[in-house]
DNA sequence: CTGAATCCCTTCCGATACTG
DNA sequence: CAGTATCGGAAGGGATTCAG
């Protein structure tokens, strides 16, 4: 197996103390949280559970819906979510052979979780896009403005050197 | 600056013939959508608008909270919640300097998404470490077996070859 | 067809050191 | 305090090859 199943060292839940803040999810509750969240919010996996929405497909058909993954990560991608029990894989024995990938009913539910969240992003990004344009310009602005106080400090110190020689 | 605004080639659409699936989000539409979704589905991301919520935090505070990240990464993601438009940043002049970070409206919107998704997350988290776990079981079951049906057909082996012999 | 294994390059990210 | 700059190790991920 290339990757095993253990966590990278000091990844996960030490801060016992600290009871800093019970109103919201604090730190200590995305120990086991924040790993299955990395899973499910990547890239693939996303896009996976969206084309499996109420459909059964086959590898080669997700490859080929998916349009840019590489064999290499659907097949990780794909075997992942299987652990996670959100998508069944069923073998059919035949020639050539068959693999069926489906929803499972948990991940089913998930579906509506990450359609809520794509449909956030698809009705504000093209204010993200302004804001993106907006700081750029700013940056932009702040930028020319230290170069310009540079030159002018440059200026200056050539000034009073010239003077005093 | 150490990376760019720009993408790295061929991230983003090129079909646009293949009008495969009306249904739903189909792989046209994530050329935008994936790469906001890859931002704000972030570790640290989801973190620092959930710690925001409702509150303005300096950064030093931010990183206590967080308690695992990096100044590089805290800062890096601040810079591009900010870009995003989602976080808000003041400086005030002062010594020692003091920067504060709160979320603006449009920031306060994605944390009810974000709630959303981690809700999810925290109520099947046991379910899914239970699909992991039978997975785990039934793969260990299937490699012991083919290691039986090797040892088997191994000793099959020798046997017929020291028949010949 | 459906993968697993290998190679190899790129990107991410933490540790450290340095500015204002 | 609030960052930026640089470096090196680790992980991500594509291309290719092999196997069932």
């Amino acid at each position: 197996m290339e990757e095993g199943t253990s966590q990278s060292p000091g990844y996960c839940c030490d801060t016992d103390g600290d009871p800093y803040d019970a109103r919201q999810w604090d730190t200590r509750n995305d120990c086991e949280v924040r790993q299955i969240l990395d899973r499910i919010a990547d890239k693939w996996s996303l896009l996976v559970i969206a084309l499996l929405d109420r459909r059964t497909l086959r590898f080669t058909e997700l490859r080929r819906a998916v349009d840019g993954v590489s064999q290499r990560m659907l097949a990780r991608t794909l075997r992942q979510l299987e652990r996670d029990g959100l998508v069944r894989r069923t073998v059919h024995a035949a020639v050539p052979p068959r693999v069926d990938y489906e929803l499972t009913p948990l991940g089913a539910t998930l579906h509506t979780t990450i359609r809520a969240l794509v449909d956030w992003t698809e009705t504000h990004q093209n204010e993200i896009a302004a804001a993106r344009a907006a700081y750029d310009v700013r940056e932009a602005a702040e930028q020319a403005a230290q170069e310009r106080e540079a030159a002018r400090r440059d200026a200056i110190a050539r000034d009073v050197l010239a003077g005093r020689l």
